[in-house]
RNA sequence: GGGCCAUUAGCUCAACUGGUAGAGCAUCCGACUCUUAAUCGGACGGUUCGGGGUUCGAGUCCCUGAUGGCCCA
């Protein structure tokens, strides 16, 4: 068994706690006992027998955790055991284990795990305790555990070694229980509304859905190259053609660009295809969802972010993304041409890089002046079709889209259409990104033969939409950065 | 990719204009039968992120590299 046990690996000539930790662990070995456990039944989680106690008090029960605090008292210990339902305390004596039991707590070690198994009483100061009848090893700690009262606080430690984060920082384990919770709310919401979850492809030899270049890998087998998918839209909605008029998918995208507060190089995408519904019905589901989605993970649909005070309940204000600019700048940049929509931009300070088009000069001039007031839920509508390729144009105007993102705290949080089901018009759309391809432009859409053969087989009208998962967290958490919502987000590999 | 900032004991942080690297927690030894950041006494612990330079002397100044954070593109 201790043959096996790993050695002080990566430290140079084991430190001082290290040494003293072995050496605990060779006294167990020598006393028969086995430090990394027998099995063991708890009957309560910590957080359990304190938020149980009323009905607890005076029963026994067993236990399990983590020591995190370790008060000595020469013929008495007082030690916390904690796990993620929270942290409880256990009342250990000398005349109640017997003095064998007793001496063994010797070789216990802060961020041990132990069991435990006891009565549960209040202590005079009315700390809910368990005066532990017997008590054993369940997993040795050979490391310390990070400051007890400070935590871990470095940045770059909290997220490279993130089971020390969350040993240390009861914040983090709060964010990262509210990601699953919303991740359940919205599969839940979803799921009662009539859509079926599925699973797409994330690698195929095209994709799309999204401006953003993807990372490649390699099959080796087929001798192939295959890219990493950066949304689920186009095969969702091959799913639509094929019958299944309610799916959405859950997963993983990736996207080979610049890393932020707000972008992660793989996050998690929700997306939904209603068939015979647009994106007004999107707009009607979102106000909706979001809401309950935030009722059910934090009870209530006020939220605060980032110092602001943000009601999710619906209607959502709705307002054009013309007249935002305009309210915004001052300039209708919607009725100026190409040229003029350069200037403008350069005017407003903006250094718009000589190939970029019309339309996403305006969509940078949105997210520099208009985006950060958007603290309310709001919808910006009618997006330019050249930065909408899967979009179906209006009807009133074609060069604007049926389309809409939603802002809440600044942050963009969803972008859903009616989908241009004119296999026509989508082969055009294509060709004119495949045209800023061959300019280089790494960004544009692939030319997808498939997916167009798919329309021509027929698609209803259908609303879809995408919500980033992540940034619904940190609004749900008031995070500043994604990285805070992600377990173990991308870093550079430390050499 | 650019600018600014950070990197000191296991963790959290000090160290004035360049002059002997410190504290708290943790660890180890000792005392203590209701403590809870337990307390009290003692001890151990350092490649000051790496490399180069200036200087009698560098944690501190200069150059360079690494990693991270924030802002910008």
């Amino acid at each position: 068994m201790t043959e096996h046990s790993p050695e002080p690996s990566s430290e140079p000539a084991a430190h001082d706690f290290l040494k003293t930790r072995l050496e605990k662990l060779h006294k167990l070995a020598a006393l028969g006992i086995d430090p990394w456990g027998v099995p063991f039944r708890r009957t309560h989680a910590p957080g359990e027998v304190v938020n149980g106690f009323a009905a607890l008090e005076g029963k026994q029960v067993t236990v399990a955790g983590r020591v995190v605090a370790w008060r000595s008292h020469g013929k008495t210990v007082f030690c916390d055991l904690q796990d993620a339902s929270g942290r409880l305390q256990l009342y250990l004596r000398r005349d109640q284990l017997g003095e064998e039991s007793f001496g063994r707590l010797d070789l216990v070690d802060l961020g041990d795990h132990l069991g435990a198994r006891g009565r549960v009483f209040r202590t005079r100061a009315g700390e809910v305790t368990v005066a532990v009848e017997d008590w054993t090893f369940l997993g040795k700690a050979l490391r310390p555990p990070p400051e007890k009262w400070h935590g871990l606080k470095d940045v770059e430690s909290r997220y490279r070694q993130r089971y020390l984060d969350l040993i240390a920082n009861a914040r983090t384990r709060e964010i990262l229980r509210i990601r699953s919770l919303t991740i359940r709310a919205l599969r839940q919401g979803l799921d009662e509304r009539g859509f079926l979850e599925m699973e797409t492809p994330a690698m195929s030899a095209v994709v799309g859905g999204a401006n953003a270049r993807p990372f490649v890998t390699h099959h080796n087998a087929l001798d192939c190259d295959y890219y990493l998918r950066i949304s689920l839209e186009l095969y969702l909605k091959r799913l639509v053609v094929g019958g299944f008029d309610r799916v959405y998918e859950i997963g993983r995208v990736f996207r080979n660009e610049g890393m932020s507060s707000r972008h992660n190089p793989e996050y998690t995408l929700l997306e939904f295809y209603q068939a015979y519904a647009d994106y007004q019905d999107m707009m009607a589901l979102t106000e909706e969802l979001i809401p309950e989605v935030a009722e059910r993970v934090l009870g209530t649909t006020v939220i605060t972010y980032q110092g602001a005070s943000i009601n999710l309940d619906p209607p959502w204000r709705r307002l054009p993304l013309r007249q935002a600019v305009a309210d915004a700048t001052g300039v209708d940049f919607l009725a100026l041409d190409h040229a003029g929509v350069h200037e403008a931009a350069v005017r407003l300070g903006l250094e718009p890089t000589p190939g970029t088009s019309r339309a996403a000069i305006i969509d940078d001039v949105m997210s520099r002046f208009v985006q950060p007031q958007l603290v309310q839920p709001t919808f910006l509508t009618d997006y330019p079709v050249e930065i909408s390729p899967l979009a179906r144009r209006r009807r009133d105007d074609p060069s604007l889209t049926y389309r809409f993102e939603a802002f809440v705290g600044g942050v963009e949080v969803a972008n859903a259409y009616s989908e241009l089901n004119d296999p026509a018009d989508q082969r055009a759309r294509f060709l004119e990104q495949a045209a800023r391809r061959d300019q280089g432009d790494e960004e544009a859409h692939m030319m997808d033969e498939d997916f167009l053969t798919a329309l021509e087989y027929g698609m209803p009208p259908t609303g879809g939409e995408g919500i980033g998962v992540d940034r619904l967290v940190m609004l749900l958490t008031d995070a500043p950065s994604i990285r805070e919502v992600i377990p173990f987000p991308l870093l550079r590999p430390r050499k």
